[in-house]
DNA sequence: TATAGTTGGAATT
DNA sequence: AATTCCAACTATA
């Protein structure tokens, strides 16, 4: 387990090579910042560092823990989003043959905000939740350029 | 199993 | 613009 300093503090843990979550601390909690000192540990938080500082970086090669098959189906279909790409709950389900609503709930059990892109699902009109806090999403939003129309 | 609750969306008033 | 209905899935009892 390890801390990334940002804006909203990211909480990171892992078992092994896995990462089973990840949150976000908004001063709720203090728990100090420290660097792993190897491993793909090290390497998630360099990525994270870099990626809160503006940098256009994927998180794909990160695997992470997930429950249920319908989880797997639709985060995987998640992390295909590009960078600074969006879509919305509908979309997904249409892919997926599904429904929104069960859509919102798979997002809403992602373990692994930012690792797992779910701000980059939004609702048709406006922008959906987030299980972290909206304004978390929002100030992804902006690090990726997305602009927000309401 | 039954039921209620979800990060939605479309239809209807 | 507000309300009502729908749908697929999960958590709880």
């Amino acid at each position: 387990m390890f801390v990334v300093p940002w804006k909203f503090p990211v909480k990171v843990s892992m078992r092994g090579n896995v990462i089973t979550k990840v949150e976000f601390l908004k001063g709720k909690e203090k728990t100090i910042a420290r660097r792993p000192k190897s491993g793909v540990a090290a390497a998630l938080y360099d990525n994270m560092l870099a990626y809160f500082s503006g940098e256009r970086i994927s998180f794909n090669r990160y695997e992470v823990e997930l429950r249920s098959a319908f989880l797997r189906r639709v985060l995987g279909e998640v992390r295909k989003i590009g960078y600074g790409e969006t879509t919305t709950y509908g979309e997904l389900a249409k892919k997926l043959e599904t429904s929104p609503r069960a859509v919102g709930q798979a997002l809403k059990a992602n373990p692994a905000p930012v690792v797992i892109p779910c701000h980059r699902v939004l609702a048709k009109r406006g922008l959906g939740g987030f299980s972290q806090g909206l304004d978390v999403k929002r100030e992804l939003l902006r690090i990726e350029g997305i602009d927000l129309i309401t």
